[in-house]
DNA sequence: AGACTATGTTAAG
DNA sequence: TTAACCTAGTCTT
């Protein structure tokens, strides 16, 4: 889950439900205790994402940055009930009446696991778990931060041509220059092979023998395919008609991508054997069939 | 109890 | 190119 998408819902979900009021802020697990201290009281005043990195903005002027790295993520309780956003984890909401404190904070069900940070307002709590990053940063920090990330497709700053620039001058295949934040932020193991199937591009395409309409056409379908997955809440690749029940919609896996996951099982355009292989340290799916570099096709029109 | 897996990144060799 | 790191769930012994 923790794809671009993932982290956009989250910088969503506090914009929208954590704003407004302080916060109180605490490391169950003990160690961010410096950092929590940090932010303990404060309003958090805006959610942020680029790429992966998530930012929540504290009326101190300091940030809190997150990343989940893979395993990574947060879970949240309020009115609605408790569930889970990022890596993957029993999902399913479940009510739980909220009760509140004196001051009218939440009180909060006592930390499982390693809770590295616990966030409380009057409205609900967020505990984090496993991240990778989780550090508070000044507002100087936080740019150097986006400084070294390239274009997120989802965020409205966002300059295709940066990436383009770089892909169009790089022997470095399209499957390695995707997963490279630095060229595009927000990109991970699944939109990467998927977007790929979907363009009926092979993945060990040198970036400079794209044309601009090929690398069009790929960040286009990315930035719908990232727009979906906010949208939905895991990532959906297959179209309808690729899908055993087209009219149905596609619970997450196994009906809704085309090669992740799939190793020897049929594609679902051309039959072949999905094949997986391993690109610096990642598994890399491809369809042989529908992604030979020599003829690309687009599976599906 | 231990091995293994996962939608990621960084640092060391 | 490899190992290390963060966590939790699932599978194997």
């Amino acid at each position: 889950m923790p794809e671009g998408h993932t982290l956009h819902r989250l910088a969503a979900h506090f914009d929208k439900t954590f704003g407004g009021g302080a916060v109180r802020a605490s490391s169950p697990q003990g160690r961010f205790a410096e950092g929590a201290a940090r932010i303990d009281g404060r309003v958090l005043t805006t959610g942020e994402a680029h790429g992966k990195h998530l930012f929540l903005g504290f009326d101190s002027g300091e940030w809190l940055r997150v990343h989940l790295g893979l395993y990574g993520a947060w879970s949240f309780g309020d009115a609605d009930g408790e569930r889970h956003l990022g890596a993957p984890r029993a999902e399913g909401a479940v009510r739980t009446a909220l009760t509140h404190d004196g001051d009218g904070f939440v009180v909060p069900p006592a930390p499982v696991g390693a809770v590295r940070v616990r966030l409380i307002t009057t409205s609900g709590w967020a505990d984090l778990r496993g991240p990778s990053a989780c550090e508070v940063i000044t507002e100087e920090e936080k740019l150097a931060v986006q400084g070294r990330l390239g274009p997120d497709p989802l965020r409205s700053d966002a300059d295709p041509e940066r990436a383009w620039r770089v892909v169009s001058r790089s022997r470095t295949s399209i499957a390695a220059l995707l997963m490279r934040q630095e060229v595009i932020a927000g990109i991970g193991n699944i939109y990467r092979a998927e977007s790929l199937f979907r363009a009926g591009l092979d993945p060990m395409t040198p970036g400079r023998d794209l044309t601009r309409e090929r690398w069009d056409a790929l960040w286009a379908d990315l930035t719908g395919l990232l727009r979906d997955g906010v949208r939905d809440g895991y990532i959906i690749t297959t179209r309808p008609e690729h899908r055993p029940d087209p009219e149905a919609r596609p619970v997450p896996r196994p009906d809704t991508l085309y090669v992740c996951y799939r190793t020897g099982e049929p594609c679902r355009v051309c039959g072949s054997p999905i094949v997986a292989g391993e690109l610096a340290g990642r598994t890399l799916y491809h369809c042989p069939g529908c992604q030979s570099g020599r003829a690309p096709t687009r599976p599906g029109g």
